[in-house]
DNA sequence: TAGGCCATCTGGTCCT
DNA sequence: AGGACCAGATGGCCTA
């Protein structure tokens, strides 16, 4: 739920609680202070309200030209002081703005390349870091051991930590039934590895229909290089982006994807592996599993899929 | 209605 | 001095 970006100022944000805090206070008191009170004293409360407040607070002050009875200097109300501290105010509140819109940028950023992504139904920020965290952890066990986990092995890891309707989310982005890997209650950790070895098998696999309403697909072996790839592609999958529905970015069989902004046309293979690689060739050579990143086609999914064919 | 999530403001701290 | 970063406070919105 990003707001509006620095430069168009929420000039009528009626959800800010601080329409009416001190800075937009002080503006009103600079003009109108208080009924009996002296503005020069409303004004020497915002003073000591900044922390620079350091006078005798004895010393009655006959105002004139900024001096005291005493012959001494007091310090004046200084207007264009006050003015600008508010001014300061207001401009650190825009920056801080401004910077949380761009650590919402990166946070949808990172939404959009984690293995769950839909536009509608948006991750929450910390389930997005958490996803993201085991998200790496587990591509770095794979291109450490070389080796690739079941579906399930995959998704539980992928979910560790997770809330449970983070977890239905991305098992509905993989067509799992995220019941049916919630074996490990309280977040217990899991192997990755050692669970590839237990979770082969009936209880999950193929015996209902996911989220989705898809059936699922049976999986849990590797016997070919497309065999997880379910339904491929997606025959909805080319509306879930405009209908809010969920659009796995993640190609489970091809590891991962990454589901950057597609351009039009490029929607009907959202399972289509999409691998960041140095190599870049014509766009005639692209298949359905060619890389799409940053509008440039990858596709590396042989070079990348090497460790994984022994 | 409670709880989760979020945007925003704010003041403090650190750094340049 | 001023900007970046951070965490606390607060209130709005949404959902179960």
């Amino acid at each position: 739920m990003l707001t509006l970006p620095f430069d168009k100022p929420p000039s009528n944000q009626t959800s800010s609680p601080f329409k009416t805090s001190w800075a937009t206070n002080q503006l009103v008191k600079s003009v109108k202070p208080e009924p009996g009170r002296a503005l020069e004293e409303s004004e020497r409360e915002d003073e000591e309200r900044d922390g620079e407040e350091e006078e005798e607070e004895e010393e009655v002050q006959e105002q004139s030209g900024g001096l005291t009875t005493r012959g001494s200097y007091k310090k004046k109300p200084n207007h264009a002081r006050l003015d600008r501290v508010r001014l300061r105010r207001i401009e650190a509140n825009a920056r801080e703005r401004n910077r949380m819109h761009g650590l919402n940028n990166a946070l949808d950023s990172l939404r959009k390349v984690v293995p769950c992504y839909s536009k509608t139904q948006k991750l929450s920020k910390i389930e997005t870091l958490r996803l993201a965290k085991n998200y790496i952890w587990t591509l770095s066990e794979i291109l450490r051991t070389g080796k690739r986990p079941d579906l399930l092995t995959f998704v539980q890891t992928l979910c560790k930590g997770l809330s449970q309707p983070t977890t239905n989310l991305v098992a509905s982005c993989l067509q799992l039934n995220g019941r049916s890997f919630m074996s490990e209650p309280g977040g217990e950790s899991f192997s990755l590895y050692p669970a590839y070895h237990h979770h082969h098998g009936p209880e999950v696999v193929g015996s209902s229909t996911a989220d989705s309403g898809r059936p699922l697909r049976p999986f849990g072996s590797f016997s070919g290089p497309y065999e997880a790839l379910y339904d491929s592609p997606s025959p909805d999958c080319s509306s879930s982006l405009d209908s809010g529905a969920l659009s796995p970015p993640l190609n489970f069989n091809g590891i991962f994807s990454l589901k950057h902004e597609e351009p039009v046309g490029y929607r009907s293979c959202h399972y289509g592996l999409r691998y960041c690689s140095i190599s870049q060739r014509s766009s005639a050579d692209l298949g359905p599993y060619d890389i799409h990143l940053r509008g440039q086609f990858y596709p590396v999914q042989d070079k990348l899929n090497k460790p994984f064919h022994n």
